[in-house]
DNA sequence: ATTACGAATGCACACGTGTGCAAAAGGAAC
DNA sequence: GTTCCTTTTGCACACGTGTGCATTCGTAAT
């Protein structure tokens, strides 16, 4: 038996309107009155229905997040973020994974709309277009976390790839290296090809000459993608020294296939990594990467989609807000000078 | 404006009932004015309130997921696990993560009520005696994952830690070592006590003899935690010569130290570790630790939390249900035969 | 005593859905 | 045509809240 606003209504002798308004602290009722309810309603063990009070006021206090996987500790860290703010505000976290599959993101989407969700943000490097404008359509607040079509939407969230694969390039290229590889993912849309792009402008910019098979695409981002495709650069007739790798995983995946060939790293070869998860200082030897503010991304993220639930008076909203945040250069013990003899062979 | 049931009933030119029976597939309606009054909803873009349905049945097709933190690996794959399943059977999840914290904890454990979840999931080492006794007493049911007090929940699923922790205690003994230490995390309450357990069945079983400071806990499980406590082992004036970790993440932190200290794994010292997170195939050495079925764990609770909510006809739903999962042992190459010799100084 | 007025409270409806029960419609049998 | 049964549909209420408006009460001013 739920015990509801009627009860404790009868409880306190008063009509329910009041119970309503007292437990809302609405001016309109004395503060004697207010007290009293209070405590009966806490005496009675009453809570409200966030079903029947979303109905009314066409707001859940929810908010959803649409991300591609959940155990991937780059993502983890931005929930985790998300989460935070969130629950300091008030608000619920609806949690869904698309795995990648449209039909899950259909699903998952229609969910969200008719849960009423009162915001969303979603941490998926691609996002179908016909999902998005359904959402828009529907009137419900996006903000995009490192989307691939970051600037097509009002609101996001991003980082600035392009700065941050140019500054890891440099560190190689201050290195000294000439002979620099990229391992890019290929799933990941924009990410990937920003990368490169911030890759390739360094490389120019330093007027090295880069062969095409130096630039390498797999489709996937975790360690055992990175150790298989490792052996397309160790089998080059003239195999670069230093290899920049899309993200951690890939290269913590690379360090341990460089081990297994008896290939020093990194005196003989340099490996780069890209986000700064927590195991990259762990790494044998830790990984040199960039070092992305994952927490602070989630965290924004959910600061951004509450100001536009909540606008604090005074503070104008603004008809678009994309908000790039750069990450900063770790150098740890995976990168060196370069040893242009090559001291190695592959086993 | 939202577009309701109505909407389609007046369109359609029946009563809003049948609209909602039509929708159901409720035998009461014909099969001809069921397709056209899909047709016609499907045209209009009618999607149905959450709020208002769950308002009316009770019933809100949400599970409630309480997890410690997020961006933990370990729990990061049951998470996963229990997503599919869920979506699979048209559940959303709602999470939260308590940080440990009591008060957020109830500030959870009130909105979970609130928001009227059909079922819970708790995947946290340790939860509040009240807080328990306020859900059950407000009759949700709960499913305890990997909990302390896993037996005095009447559905529960978790890893059969003492077994687990037998197994690699067993492995490193038969490698013939002597001197066996065990770093816990003190926060995970009864896991680290069970893995205490098994560890002290088969050393005693063994009869070896164990001095007290072989057995070390701190209240952290990171790797920057099993980093910090890797000295206490090293500054024993009889170090041991095989250290088991409470989990992966801690060994992780333990293999860096020693790498830092000159200290070889495994010729000069043996390394294990717990729950063969995504990370710990990618050690130098890769490390030998106990295999624990985390996205299976995940599945299974949301499977029972299921089975709960919608009873199989036929299927009787068992007063408890108790399921204890064994893990299998992973040897890598983070363990070897012991080195009786001392070869190494701390720096 | 009457009026005026502010403070406090109750009435009644709405939000969008589901469902028991009555009612209507359509045949079929007499 | 009447009766009876089956199939299909509509009426009306309920779920638990929030809120505009009317109402009541108490008090002070006239």
């Amino acid at each position: 038996m739920t015990i509801t606003i009627k009860d404790v209504a009868k409880q306190a002798g008063v009509s329910h309107s009041t119970v309503s308004r007292a437990l809302h602290g609405s001016p309109l009722i004395s503060d004697e009155t207010v007290e009293r309810i209070r405590q009966i309603a806490i005496d009675m063990g009453y809570f409200p229905s966030a079903a029947a009070r979303s109905l009314k006021t066409n707001r859940s206090h929810a908010l959803g997040v649409i991300v591609s996987t959940i155990d991937d500790p780059f993502f983890s860290e931005i929930l985790q973020g998300i989460e935070e703010i969130a629950q300091e505000h008030g608000y619920s976290m609806l949690m869904a994974a698309s795995q990648r599959d449209p039909e899950r993101e259909q699903a998952i989407v229609q969910d969200m709309r008719e849960r009423h969700v009162d915001g969303l943000i979603i941490c998926s490097a691609s996002f179908s277009a016909g999902q998005r404008r359904k959402l828009l359509e529907y009137g419900i607040p996006i903000v995009m976390v490192n989307n691939q079509a970051a600037e097509e939407y009002r609101y996001s969230i991003y980082h600035d790839d392009v700065d941050g694969s140019r500054q890891v390039t440099r560190h190689l290229i201050e290195l000294g290296h000439k002979r620099i590889a990229y391992l890019g993912n290929s799933l990941s849309g924009r990410t990937t090809l920003d990368r490169l792009t911030g890759f390739r402008q360094e490389i120019e910019s330093a007027r090295l000459d880069i062969p095409d098979d130096y630039i390498h695409e797999i489709p996937g981002g975790r360690p055992e993608d990175g150790l298989a495709a490792l052996n397309h650069f160790l089998d080059l007739s003239r195999p670069p020294t230093a290899l920049f790798c899309f993200n951690d995983m890939l290269a913590i995946g690379v360090l341990n296939g460089l081990q297994a060939n008896g290939i020093r790293v990194p005196e003989d070869f340099s490996v780069a990594g890209f986000d700064n998860i927590i195991f990259s200082a762990y790494t044998n030897p830790p990984l040199t990467t960039l070092d992305q503010p994952k927490h602070y991304i989630g965290a924004e993220a959910a600061r951004l989609i509450l100001e536009l639930l909540e606008p604090v008076t005074g503070d104008e909203i603004s008809e678009q807000h994309i908000q790039k945040l750069k990450g900063k250069l770790l150098i740890r013990q995976s990168t060196a000078p370069p040893n242009e003899a090559r001291t190695w062979t592959k086993k």
